[in-house]
DNA sequence: TGGCAGGGGTTGA
DNA sequence: TCAACCCCTGCC
């Protein structure tokens, strides 16, 4: 196990508090002495963040691998210097998250969770990925799973996930995986992928559609024009950018996202998310009921 | 304490 | 466009 430190060269300042607990990532938590134990690719890592823009690392992960999955070589700065300036939502989104980062995550790692996502809240989406790695990962020591490939996940049955606790998302990994195992679609060729071909290449996994793409695009691939169009961007933009407007079409507000929030708009969108989560608990007008849909 | 609503979405009709 | 999918959490 190596302890060193890496620091980024165009952040002033870091929060890792909020880059690993934003919901980009889902193999990190918080130990009570007060570092972070998780995961870069498939060595186990303990993080701790000292001063204003550094990290000291405890892994087997080599530098370079730790440095590109914390990305301290991108140009943060100036991805921030291209937001909307006049944007006052963004600027107190901004107060609030502008030390997050964007990690750069194993795709299929990060395909999975996010395919286990859907009508998730975040420690739910933690605790099943938690469970995928205990049933199906590698055990390198006491409590440490390593993250399952898609050969392992395809030879398992539906049933086996389902009872990880997956529900109907059980199906929709266990196509996926055999998708990936049988190369019908090839994760090493998204890489070389520009953004819609990426884009539209990630749906043809079942359980993947254009907002789980996106957080693949932006997670995975550095597609920082990936802005995946969530219920709560959905609601964010209605009542702030549009609150005259009665019916607004998922395509408008995409098209209303990519123009206004611009080329680094996934990273805006995951600054404004988290901020939105963590200050705005109820921030909308409460639904009017509606008929319980289940059956008695 | 128990019941119910709702959750970072996708699919298929 | 909308119901259905599964299960957990938070609220009343």
């Amino acid at each position: 196990m190596h302890e060193y430190c890496i620091e980024y060269r165009s952040k002033a300042i870091v929060d890792l508090d909020i880059t690993l607990d934003c919901g980009q990532s889902f193999s990190w938590g918080k130990t009570p002495e007060g570092h972070w134990q998780g995961w870069i690719g498939h060595y186990p890592a303990q993080a701790l963040q000292v001063g204003e823009n550094r990290l000291i690392l405890k892994t087997k992960a080599p530098e370079a691998v730790a440095r590109e999955y914390f990305q301290t070589d991108e140009s943060w700065e100036s991805m921030i210097a291209a937001f909307p300036r006049k944007d006052k939502t963004l600027q107190a989104a901004m107060r609030f998250a502008g030390g997050m980062v964007l990690l750069r995550q194993p795709i299929w790692e990060t395909t999975v969770s996010f395919i286990l996502s859907a009508q998730k809240q975040i420690p739910h989406i933690r605790a099943l990925t938690l469970r995928l790695r205990e049933r199906f990962g590698k055990r390198l020591a006491k409590d440490l799973y390593t993250f399952p490939s898609a050969s392992v996940l395809a030879k398992a049955s539906e049933e086996d996930l389902r009872a990880c606790g997956l529900g109907f998302r059980a199906k929709s990994l266990s196509i996926a995986a055999r998708q990936v195992q049988s190369g019908e679609v090839s994760l090493d060729r998204i890489y070389a992928m520009d953004y819609e071909a990426a884009r539209a290449e990630l749906q043809k996994l079942r359980g993947v559609g254009p907002k789980i793409a996106d957080c693949i695009c932006l997670f995975a691939l550095g597609h920082y024009q990936a802005f995946p169009m969530d219920t709560w961007m959905i609601r964010m933009i209605k009542e702030v950018y549009f609150p005259q407007t009665q019916t607004l079409a998922r395509d408008r507000m995409e098209q209303f996202a990519a123009i206004h929030f611009g080329k680094y708009g996934g990273y805006a969108q995951q600054i404004l998310f988290h901020w939105m989560r963590k200050k705005w608990k109820r921030p909308f007008k409460k639904k009017a009921p509606v008929p319980s849909r289940r059956v008695p």
